[in-house]
RNA sequence: GCCUCGAUAGCUCAGCCUGGUAGAGCGAACGCCUCGUAAGCGUUAGGCCACGGGUUCAAACCCCGUUCGAGGCUCCA
């Protein structure tokens, strides 16, 4: 079903003639409304009842932001070329009527040609068009429509515990949280230029799209591959240290699995399906459903709790809409990491939390954001805040800053309490990064079980936790923050740990270049990466090269350090040049990457060798 | 998904309004230069002007559609 949603002011039509055989019979009479929502609708091949009931759902939901009663059902064929037959069409169309009795409903008539004229308010919901399938009837399930009707609070907590209303805060000296607690209520901004991520994902050689693939479906090149393959190890890493088992589970799911069934009816969010030999599979937007199906399967007891499972999701897919899709930082398919703990019960939920807590803050850090990167927000029920408060109030005075709250009066999502860091970027949008929930549903939903003391059967109670949010949005988050950088008049840099050439080697003539390659060796050899400019180019341009490459530490190599024991290094940092003891050098470098993953140089060592992929 | 805007050389863009031989810089290839901390010099190649239709004697340019991208809306578990 198609829908074309006008608010006006007013509309008036006249039956003209039968333009089918099956048009209702009424009496050809010019009908008049003020004040109404007229909806133009196209019913098409497949539609029922359930797509029914899902668009009168939609068309009241926005009725009710735009404070209207009033309802005109116009029967309009031109809006698709696969219409249902006039019989189906007449039917679902009076379903629709009355479902709609109560609001003042009306049905311009069905099969007849009509002349219309309507005056449309000027305001930005006047106008919305829906497709309406019975596929988003599944997808907008349950969590949708009890969203809509849910009550929740907003308020700012300050690291004293005390809960402030958002309109009488002072936000002056938190400008970023201003940005997150208003984000659902901001205004347009007029931008008109891409997000400066964009332009740098292309420009160091990261990612692209991929206009071959699926919207949102990203390339990355050699730059891109190896940044994203450390941000992953060391993510791994961090989640194994905290005790992680690390599995693997498929990426589709058959839909008709039972304890799938009514998972994914949870989600508003659509799916990539597939088809294959009859079964109608959908590819994972988590990895929840893998661990879940696998902890189900294991015979757990509460001597082994908390059981904490983990993946890293290479992809997770989620069909977002098209306009939603931007760059690195919303994705079709994205890398996620994944981690659920099985607790025994809320006792042990609440310590688990803390240290994943923990983890995810150390995580964020590592990664090279700062505090001022992100704001905190909190979210729960009523009940747990009243029952935990004392955990709520220690995780924003750990925070040890005002954090956004959002509290709702009763549980229409899976968890009871959900906190995330929000990395706030330069056009102003907020990203969830880090996130961790309390979930005290899907243990039974899965029938995930473990037995108690008393050798009886319980559901655990799950934590859910990404502590770096998806690889591609870390990565996002980094090029925004050096964008950031570069417009405040500071170079732009990735962490050392993380730039694909750490040190570059330029030999003033070709003849040093023998020893230059000694020289890459030995730091080579100390797992730092290195590569050597031996192009044919002037001095000043391989450094200003080596610079646009955001590279850390330049040696120029002539006659001077080859007859010395000191390097001479150009840090780009300050931009200044310094002799100094190779083996001190070395020990700068190591001290800065210290405990974190190293990765050799993902290109050719020359880069006279390399091919040209952005300028 | 909807509305608006955009797509011209590998990259960044001019040309489009007012239809008549396709432009620049960077990059690439080749040659010269052999250099001391952000662009040395020259020559050459490179374009079915996103794709498909239409209008016209003639379309990069005007019109319609499609694809992809961006902004806004909706959405963001």
């Amino acid at each position: 079903m198609r829908i074309l949603q006008l608010h006006c002011d007013n509309i008036e039509y006249s039956p003209i003639k039968k333009e089918i055989s099956s048009a209702e019979d009424i009496d050809p009479k010019s009908k008049r409304f003020e004040e109404i929502v007229v909806v133009f609708v196209a019913i098409e091949e497949g539609d029922d009842k359930t797509v029914a009931s899902n668009a009168i759902l939609q068309i009241k939901d926005s009725m009710k932001k735009i404070d209207c009663q009033k309802l005109l059902l116009y029967p309009y064929a031109h809006l698709s070329s696969n219409l249902a037959s006039p019989n189906t069409a007449l039917l679902v169309l009076k379903e629709m009527e009355s479902l709609a009795s109560d609001l003042e409903v009306y049905r311009a008539p069905f099969g007849w040609t009509k002349s219309y004229k309507l005056q449309v308010k000027g305001h930005p919901l006047a106008e919305n068009s829906k497709v309406i399938t019975k596929e988003s009837i599944d997808d907008s399930s349950t969590a949708l429509k009890t969203e809509s009707k849910i009550k929740s609070f907003w308020h700012i907590m300050t690291p004293d515990g005390k809960m402030h209303d958002i309109s009488s805060f002072n936000f002056s000296k938190h400008k970023n949280l201003e940005v997150l607690a208003k984000y659902e209520s901001a205004k347009k901004r007029s931008v008109d230029e891409p997000p400066p991520h964009v332009r740098l994902m292309k420009k160091m050689a990261i990612a692209d799209y991929e206009p071959a693939s699926d919207s949102g479906n990203m390339r990355f090149y050699p730059n891109g591959r190896l940044i994203k393959s450390l941000i992953e190890r060391y993510v791994n890493e961090k989640i194994h240290e905290y005790g992680g088992l690390e599995v693997e589970t498929p990426i589709m799911y058959d839909s008709h699995h039972p304890s799938l069934e009514s998972y994914f009816n949870r989600f508003p969010a659509r799916q990539y399906n597939i088809n294959s030999e009859g079964k109608h599979l959908i590819l994972r937007f988590a990895a929840c459903f893998g661990q879940f199906l696998m902890a189900t399967d294991f015979q757990l007891s509460y001597k082994t709790m908390p059981l904490k499972l983990y993946e890293l999701t290479r992809y997770s897919f989620r069909r977002e809409q098209s306009g939603e899709l931007v760059g690195l930082r919303r994705l079709r398919a994205f890398t996620m990491p994944d981690c659920h703990a099985f607790c025994t019960d809320m006792k042990q939920a609440v310590e688990e939390f803390r240290k994943r807590f923990d983890l995810s803050r150390n995580v964020i850090h590592g990664l090279g954001l700062e505090e001022s990167d992100y704001e905190m927000a909190i979210r729960f029920t009523e009940d747990f805040y009243n029952e935990n408060k004392s955990l709520i109030e220690e995780t924003v005075k750990k925070i040890g800053r005002p954090v956004l709250v959002e509290m709702w009066k009763e549980k229409f999502f899976y968890f009871v309490l959900k906190w995330e860091f929000n990395f706030i970027d330069n056009l102003g949008k907020a990203s969830a990064l880090s996130t961790d929930q309390i979930d005290i549903e899907n243990g039974q939903r899965y029938n995930i079980t473990f037995v108690d003391e008393q050798n009886k059967p319980q559901f655990p109670i799950i934590l859910h936790n990404s502590p770096s949010g998806a690889i591609e949005r870390v990565i996002y988050a980094l090029l925004e923050k050096a964008a950031k950088d570069s417009r405040e008049g500071r170079k732009p840099h990735f962490p050392l740990w993380l730039a694909p050439t750490q040190i570059r080697i330029i030999p003033l003539k070709p003849e040093f270049l023998e020893y230059c390659e000694k020289l890459a060796d030995s730091i080579g050899n100390k797992n730092i990466r290195v590569d050597i400019d031996d192009r044919n180019e002037s001095i000043g341009k391989r450094i200003r090269d080596a610079e646009t490459e955001w590279i850390r530490y330049i040696l120029v190599i002539g006659e001077k350090e080859m007859s010395s024991k000191n390097l001479n290094v150009r840090d780009r940092e300050s931009g200044a040049v310094n002799e100094i003891l190779m083996d001190d050098f070395i020990l700068e470098i190591q001290k800065q990457i210290e405990g974190k993953p190293y990765s050799q140089l993902n290109f050719a060592r020359h880069v006279s060798q390399r091919p040209q992929i952005m300028v």
